[in-house]
RNA sequence: GGAGAGGUGGGUGAGUGGCUAAAACCACCAGUUUGCUAAACUGACGUACGGGUAACUGUACCGGGGGUUCGAAUCCCCCUCUCUCCGCCA
């Protein structure tokens, strides 16, 4: 969430801003900053009966020790009618805090001067290109037909253990998966990541840390019996690690990735190209995540690019760098990098990785604060994720460009890691 | 799942109704002393919101929420977490 401050002190701005993600944001600053007078309006009320009420507490407590009951008990008197007032000013409060705080949530994060204006996937910029598109013989095939003719992914197995979106993977598939996961963890590691393996089942309160709560809530599987949420992705856990913590300013970077399963439930998103593997309900993937110095979170969201790119590289696929629009960055991000890998039997681009710098927005919410040698108060720290990366997608177009007519060749890096060369 | 004991500042831990934002000790920070380090000494040392250019100041916060009371870290209720014992169990 924006801080009261910013929105306070510069809402010109923020709408301005705010514009680039077409959201109109001038009535909902207005009603903020109404109701922020208000609130602190009502607050200077409630200190100053709340101020007399520990005078006049104080006095009694003195008059009783004092051994003057009277006096005391006609003190007591004065406080009934304060009491009273301070109950209705105290809930007065309350609400407008709370009615405050809904309407904050709803504004999106500020976009960083570089995100373009635009509507949709179609505005983004792509920044560069990488790799070669590879020409296949003859008979290639999407990689629905290939996992079926290796038999290394089973979807119809997977609907009669679970449902539709709940692959299995076997054999040669479930290794690759393994070494997918092993290799992206060991370069996450050689790039200063430090490995963490937290619960795939989170709290409420993490929850609404990094924002999946209350907006999205259709959008998790929830234990119910314990009100506990699959993880949507490593994100959630890693990043609440932060929630309420101060951390000193020499700390910063903080480096954390995790591997976990993704839960995603995806209701109303089926259709059209989300065949295979393109969209699923439970997927692997590695999650890097930074808490970093507000000074230079752009640079650590470049070398977090660089970083994925060279996952991208090193797997040998082709790939292209976009920086999303208004129209197509997440409410949270104030900038974000799509990669995108062709998949050379579907003949598409499949958005394999998002790395964004979220500043101090999801911070705001988590309570996530650094403080310096010579800072008064602590700051808001910045947040910045990405996926390095999600296997399925990565799956699909390692199965599908590195697809000949003897079998399925495996890329150099990943041959240590499978312990096997070719899917035939 | 059952029974009991607990949750206090960065840490240990005192505090059972007002003199407590909270002792003491440790850590951290600034300074004095010192050839350097150490030791010793002195001082500062929570967060949020509000008022003030500022010095400063008001309010709230002792796991979370509610209640009793003129007044709650302290008493009562609910929840939650931790520990011990029992049960179950990879």
């Amino acid at each position: 969430m924006l801080t009261l401050k910013l929105i306070q002190e510069n809402p010109s701005f923020v709408v301005e801003r705010l514009k680039v993600k077409n959201f109109d944001a001038s009535e909902l600053v207005d009603q903020i900053n109404q109701l922020n007078n208000k609130r602190r309006e009502t607050q200077a009320k409630v200190d100053v009966l709340k101020a007399e009420m520990n005078t006049l507490s104080k006095e009694i407590g003195q008059l009783f020790k004092d051994k003057k009951i009277d006096e005391a008990n006609a003190s007591k008197e004065k406080t009934v009618e304060l009491k009273e007032e301070i109950k209705l000013l105290d809930s007065a409060f309350a609400e407008i805090d709370q009615t405050l705080n809904n309407l904050v949530v709803q504004l999106p994060n500020i976009p960083h001067e570089l995100v373009m204006p635009g509507k949709n996937e179609e505005d983004n910029v792509e920044i560069r290109r990488g790799g070669e598109i590879p020409q296949l013989y003859e008979g290639k095939k999407p990689h629905w037909d290939l996992i079926q003719q290796y038999d290394i992914i089973d979807f119809e197995l997977g609907t009669k253990l679970t449902g539709a979106g709940f692959p299995v993977y076997k054999g040669k598939g479930a290794k690759l998966q393994r070494a997918l996961i092993s290799f992206f963890l060991d370069e996450a590691e050689k790039a200063g990541f430090n490995e963490i393996m937290p619960p795939i089942l989170v709290n409420e309160d993490s929850g609404f840390g990094t924002g999946q709560l209350p907006d999205k809530e259709g959008q998790m599987y929830h234990a119910t019996i314990d009100n506990l949420y699959l993880v949507p992705t490593a994100e959630v856990p890693v990043t609440n690690i932060y929630r309420d913590v101060i951390v000193d300013e020499s700390e910063l970077p903080i480096k954390n990735m995790a591997y976990t399963p993704c839960f995603r439930r995806e209701a109303g998103s089926w259709g059209a190209h989300v065949r295979g593997l393109n969209r699923l309900h439970q997927f692997d993937k590695v999650e890097i995540v930074q808490i970093a110095h507000p000074d230079n979170s752009y640079q650590i969201l470049d070398e977090m690019v660089a970083h994925v790119e060279n996952l991208i590289t090193k797997l040998g696929l082709p790939y292209r760098i976009v920086r999303l629009c208004g129209g197509d960055i997440s409410f949270t991000s104030a900038m974000t990098y799509d990669f995108e890998v062709f998949s050379a039997a579907q003949e598409r681009w499949l958005e394999v990785s998002s790395v964004s710098n979220f500043e101090s927005f999801q911070a705001n919410r988590l309570k996530c604060r650094y403080r310096g040698k010579d800072m008064k108060k602590p700051e808001l720290a910045h947040t910045l994720n990405g996926s390095a990366l999600a296997l399925p997608r990565i799956v699909a177009a390692l199965l599908e460009n590195y697809q000949t007519a003897d079998g399925i060749k495996m890329p150099e890096v990943l041959i240590p890691y499978c312990g096997f060369d070719i899917i035939s």
